[in-house]
DNA sequence: AAGAAAAGTTTGATCGATCAAATAAATTCA
DNA sequence: TGAATTTATTTGATCGATCAAACTTTTCTT
């Protein structure tokens, strides 16, 4: 009664030595057969489970990340972010691995944060969403020998080849790519794009998946192709105001493609004719309403980000860069189709 | 180089002993002051932070809550999670709190995690979002002994006083009382209410607070208000169906408030002639399309979860109900009142 | 079957901090 | 001033697990 028995306890029980009792949970191969159902029957009996502590301590390895939770500026495409926290708590648990939170103001901030969890052995790595071109945190965790990896690639000036910064991200182009074909081959031609201004790192890069598409195709002159270009800030207005836009500059078009879920959602609203609008993220939101939408495979982003991050302080020998092993992942995103089922738009008219 | 510092390493510096050092960490009061400011100084120069593991091994704590990620089963409404999430962590890191995610996929593999993040201490209590009538979860943590606080008041025949189940919940009855007060200020006589089928504890309690506000009132009569009364699902098409269902029953009225963000998207899409409608949770959905909303303060609820649960596992005397606390909060929430600015629905028309 | 090698198990030390009790220094009191 | 207190600081033990090395048993050679 006197708390949780340890393994002095268990080997108490089980007629052997602590060691054995901890050989047995940690390499079980090096235990002969009988012991080891011994041991397990001990621990079983009296329900023991190693002090997480005590273990971190003693093995200098917390089995913890660290995420910061983003403040959720961006409402609905936030919900991205979510799923894949989600994701990588889940499967960072199937591994035995910690989620640990953390939130943080500013990227100085959240340095500030990195050093205080790094320096008090809470966590082994971190993994960062979010980054952008010139981003101050990923060369102070190089600099500092901290493992992390990022959900999305190094932009900008940053070297998307630098052994030192692992990342995972999603193929955007690919996505807006497969999304404008999907809608060529159910028949459409003049296929219009609602996207962000540049430079964005993504969303140049979705954009430019929907441009080549285009020009594969070559069904429309590069004069109209630029007409059915709209850029604007992300939101659910600034849709319905670029597709208002849209219709003036080129008329009705067969089909729309928006940089997010917040843009299609948007447009929609502003599409009496039922042009098909596709969004990206794939969010609650246009499942809700039908949307079609490009999803991040954030189950496989995790899984990606994991296997990095754990190769990476598994690997003990910190610093030495196996370059044989790829030190990033490319994830292809998937389109989801869906009818307008959900919004019937004769009833507002 | 061999690391970090330790405590010896900053006793050293300063010419004291690791105990004093320790002392000025958590508790400088009984160091005298020109040695504090020459351990202090010590400490800063090293860099040392305290080793987390190390100090939980000792003392016994893990300075840790746990907090299950759900499924996001319910996109739209689910960012009020999410919100609660953020605000926790932020408050909880404030007092030196850490937040450790974990996921289940029912309740009783969420009884798993319990045992296994409690056994480890791992965590020193949980904090538990979206209990249910007869919660299992519950009643296995206050069997156990084990620290928590629901978001959520017990319901059914769970009793809301069980002074060993600490709560904190948001007045719903309130908020939709507030909502149709608003609107009835307004000018509004007639003012429909589409909810969720009893018995639903968050449900029920936000229709008395409609049911209510209309009595007080005394406009409408008792027929009249059942006309008024929509039941359905939660989601976004189901608000549509609804909405089109209350147009029959009732015609046209002056007002909807609805029992959730999701339901009153819904409800905004079937209604030509811009109806007010309020939804309930305040997400950035009902943000972007100008609803306006109920919004749940997550950061007082944030708070008083926490306040809660440092007072039950701070208190050490683990089991000695100090009777003349609360144990429980219930916040009153806030009505956001927007305009139906976003969707300019004649553009739709 | 004796000696070498391999496999299995145990013992003592250690991770870094805090607790508990002992000692030293400063303060109060008679 | 010297004893009695109070305050400040130090020393040794400890939390629970794993590491490293020593030791014992089994298996393999020749």
């Amino acid at each position: 009664m006197g708390g949780f028995p340890t393994v002095t306890d268990v080997a108490l029980a089980a007629g052997v030595s602590r060691q054995t009792v901890s050989n047995v949970m940690n390499s079980p191969g090096i235990v002969r057969a009988d012991t080891r159902q011994r041991v397990e029957a001990a621990i079983k009996e009296l329900g023991y489970r190693p002090h997480a502590s005590a273990r971190r301590l003693r093995t200098r390895r917390s089995s913890t990340i660290g995420i910061r939770l983003d403040p959720m500026i961006d409402g609905i495409s936030g919900s991205v972010l979510d799923r894949f926290l989600h994701a990588l708590t889940e499967q960072a648990d199937a591994q035995g691995l910690r989620v640990l939170l953390f939130t943080a103001t500013s990227p100085e901030d959240e340095i500030t944060q990195f050093r205080r969890l790094n320096d008090g052995a809470d966590v082994d790595g971190f993994v960062l969403t979010s980054t952008f071109a010139g981003d101050p945190r990923t060369r102070w965790l190089i600099e500092n020998g901290i493992s992390f990896v990022t959900f999305g690639r190094p932009w900008g000036a940053d070297d998307m080849n630098d052994p030192q910064h692992l990342w995972v991200d999603v193929d955007g182009w690919s996505g807006l790519h497969e999304a404008t074909r999907a809608q060529q081959e159910a028949g459409a031609r003049r296929i219009a794009y609602i996207g962000w201004p540049s430079p964005s790192g993504t969303g140049d890069e979705r954009r430019r998946g929907w441009y080549d598409a285009m020009m594969e195709r070559g069904e429309v002159s590069g004069e109209e192709l630029a007409r059915l270009e709209v850029v604007t800030t992300d939101g659910v207005s600034q849709g319905t105001a670029a597709m208002q836009r849209l219709r003036q500059q080129a008329g009705l078009v067969d089909g729309v493609l928006c940089a997010s879920d917040s843009l299609a959602l948007g447009a929609m609203i502003a599409n009496p004719e039922r042009v098909p609008v596709t969004g990206y993220d794939n969010t609650p939101v246009a499942a809700a309403v039908g949307l079609s939408s490009v999803d991040q495979a954030v189950d496989e982003v995790a899984a990606g980000v994991l296997e990095l991050l754990t190769g990476e302080f598994g690997g003990k020998v910190h610093g030495a860069p196996e370059s044989d092993e790829p030190r990033h992942r490319l994830i292809t995103p998937r389109l989801v189709v869906r009818e307008f089922a959900a919004i019937p738009m004769d009833v507002a008219r």
